[in-house]
DNA sequence: TTAGGGTTAG
């Protein structure tokens, strides 16, 4: 049989034509590829990639040994680039190598690029190297991929490398390479990368200007953040975004939550990741009305489908306490990322929920999809924890050192089991598991036993990690309260006296504590000091008319709690000025007996405070939902899901 | 041809 070989010119512009119109004329292929009875076609026919058999193709063109032109290899490196297809891409770069071609920058730039989407960093480098010249869309090409997969140090290397070649970055370099800037190293760069950008003149571009005051936000300096965002000629849905999530992650919520109302009113149009940073600042909050209302708006612009942003809402839903919501939110995703699981396990775990965090993290192991971390496991371990399941507990962190869960066991994981353990009041078993432990311990470690101390009241084991525990971290004023509760506990008020002295030595300063409640979308807070609350008097006179009657039911103010060398009836004064007292109080006058009052603390609640929402919850039928630093209490008929530990 | 913002834990 006689086979006709089709001329180069033919097979080219088969194969570009076939290539470009695959995408958009689909259904119109087939008609080019009749069962044609001439040879010539049939041959023909193998070059056309069929069901988008790039590989095919490729293979026939280089059987024949056909050179290609720029286009042709253009053509090809782009589907490469959207299809991820690293052996064909390999293939093309091949050819090239074999048939002497030699590539323009244009090229050698997409091979870049090609190398770069594959993940093969170290041939995308190569290509640069070997490059006779570089221009700057080449570098910032290389910097782009080096950044975008967490490669800092390697992306600010070859920045500084591009400068010394004498090539001037452009606006796609500065927004890229200040992706890099983090850490201390980073961020000593980033402000001289700053310098060079005000003097080149790109400040003013809204991708320079976003990456840059996030830069500035990641290291905490949100005030220049801020500076920037404010001088920006033109903003965008990402400039607003990341000066919002600067706030955010910051832990700012309000001043995140304050942003991001004013710039909605301002006409921003909000998308998934705006939506995302602002339900993290509304998980701090526990605004749950804030929350639902961004609930709302997510669904009606129909973005409820990012994972990023459902794991958002779980967390968010989880926090202000309303963990069937963030349960109906994960049981409906139709795909799930480990922090999706983590999410759900930590909101079970905070709410004291041990059988449901063990439920959910064997549905995860038999589902398989979603492999654990450490997170998970921290999650599970702490849920086992307030939930009083130490015996559980104890075989999950078994499995991880026998390596039947493939996580590395780590401080945080010992932390959680000295914590299981304390909480059980196995106090003396928590001190030989930390005296095992194959590292010395962390502050948290001792802190975590220090507390299981003061609950079960074990004034020896207690004395000894707290000393220790001072001379570790002197600067907490944590430590010296929950030491001088257990000495007050023990009645050793000599003990107690020397160690307000030792912290008054040591200008320990005490994160101001406060409190706060949301009532109809408005903030409520409450500070022991501040006096700005403008019903504060009505609210500390329910305080004290509260005080009165539980004091008839039983209640007795647990003057350990207070630190300072006062009289006993200055003690009870203080006492009742704390602010968990007033936003309950503030609660129980503002808010409609059928709903639970919610009430949020910033650090750890109190002992006295903890007996007065037990009181309120008695005396008055009223459900208390309390989230404190650690944990939530859920507070009815005097009994607190916390168990009284925390 | 090259570009910026995001979720869990402590």
């Amino acid at each position: 049989m006689h086979v006709i070989l089709p001329t180069r010119h033919v097979i080219r512009s088969i194969i570009h034509k076939t290539l470009i119109q695959q995408k958009q004329h689909h259904h119109q292929l087939k008609l080019l590829l009749p069962t044609h009875p001439s040879n010539s076609l049939h041959v023909l026919s193998t070059f056309i990639p069929s069901n988008n058999n790039l590989q095919q193709s490729l293979l026939q063109m280089a059987l024949c040994g056909y050179d290609m032109n720029f286009q042709e290899y253009n053509t090809l490196l782009n589907e490469c680039v959207i299809r991820r297809a690293f052996r064909e891409g390999q293939r093309v770069h091949a050819h090239m190598i074999k048939t002497r071609y030699l590539p323009a920058v244009y090229l050698r730039t997409r091979l870049i690029v090609f190398y770069a989407k594959c993940d093969s960093l170290a041939d995308a480098h190569r290509v640069l190297d070997e490059m006779p010249e570089q221009n700057v869309v080449s570098w910032t090409a290389m910097i782009s991929a080096y950044s975008q997969r967490g490669y800092a140090i390697q992306a600010l290397n070859l920045f500084v490398q591009m400068l010394r070649s004498g090539t001037e970055p452009n606006e796609f370099t500065f927004a890229t390479v200040l992706t890099s800037c983090t850490g201390s190293l980073g961020f000593f760069l980033g402000r001289q990368i700053h310098s060079l950008i005000i003097r080149l003149n790109y400040e003013v571009h809204v991708f320079v200007g976003s990456s840059l005051l996030d830069m500035y936000a990641k290291d905490g300096k949100i005030h220049e953040a801020r500076d920037i965002f404010e001088c920006l000629p033109e903003r965008d849905v990402v400039s607003c975004t990341a000066i919002i999530a600067g706030y955010a992650q910051l832990s700012l919520d309000e001043e995140a939550l304050e942003l991001f109302r004013r710039l909605q009113g301002e006409g921003m149009q909000s998308n998934y990741v705006t939506y995302t940073s602002v339900l993290t600042a509304l998980s701090g909050l526990a605004a749950l009305d804030h929350g639902k209302q961004v609930h709302n708006h997510v669904l009606r612009a129909e973005l409820p489908s990012y994972v990023v942003l459902q794991n958002s809402l779980i967390d968010m839903y989880s926090k202000c306490g309303n963990l069937t919501y963030s349960r109906r939110i994960f049981d409906t995703m139709h795909e799930r990322t480990v922090i999706s699981w983590n999410a759900m396990l930590v909101g079970y775990s905070k709410h004291g929920m041990g059988r449901e965090v063990l439920e959910l993290f064997t549905l995860m192991r038999d589902e398989n999809k979603v492999k654990p971390d450490r997170v998970t496991i921290l999650a599970v371990l702490s849920g086992c924890s307030h939930g009083g399941l130490e015996n559980k507990g104890m075989d999950i962190f078994y499995d991880m050192i026998d390596e039947k869960i493939a996580v590395e066991p780590e401080p945080e994981h010992y932390g959680c089991v000295v914590d299981l353990l304390g909480r059980a009041g196995r106090v003396e078993e928590a001190l030989e598991f930390i005296k095992k432990m194959p590292f010395e311990p962390t502050a948290a470690i001792l802190g975590s036993l220090l507390g299981a101390c003061r609950v079960h009241s074990n004034v020896d084991i207690g004395e000894f990690v707290g000393r220790r525990l001072l001379e570790i971290e002197p600067g907490n004023a944590g430590n010296y309260v929950i030491l001088s509760n257990l000495y007050a506990s023990a009645g050793k008020w000599e003990d107690v006296r020397s160690l307000r002295d030792l912290m008054l030595k040591k200008a320990v300063t005490k994160e101001p504590g406060r409190s706060w409640i949301e009532l109809d979308q408005v903030l409520h807070t409450f500070h022991a000091s501040d006096r700005s609350h403008p019903r504060r008097e009505e609210v500390a006179a329910k305080v004290k008319e509260l005080s009165v009657i539980f004091k008839e039911a039983g209640y007795l103010p647990d003057l350990s709690c207070v630190l300072h060398d006062v009289d006993e009836e200055q003690k009870e004064k203080m006492l009742l000025g704390h602010s968990e007292k007033l936003a309950l109080s503030f609660g129980l006058i503002a808010t409609p007996e059928s709903v639970p009052i919610r009430v949020i603390k910033n650090l750890r609640i109190c002992v006295d405070c903890h007996n007065f929402a037990k009181y309120i919850s008695k005396i008055y039928g009223r459900e208390v939902c309390l989230r404190d630093k650690n944990r939530f209490h859920r507070i009815v008929g005097g009994k607190c899901s916390c168990g009284d530990y925390w």
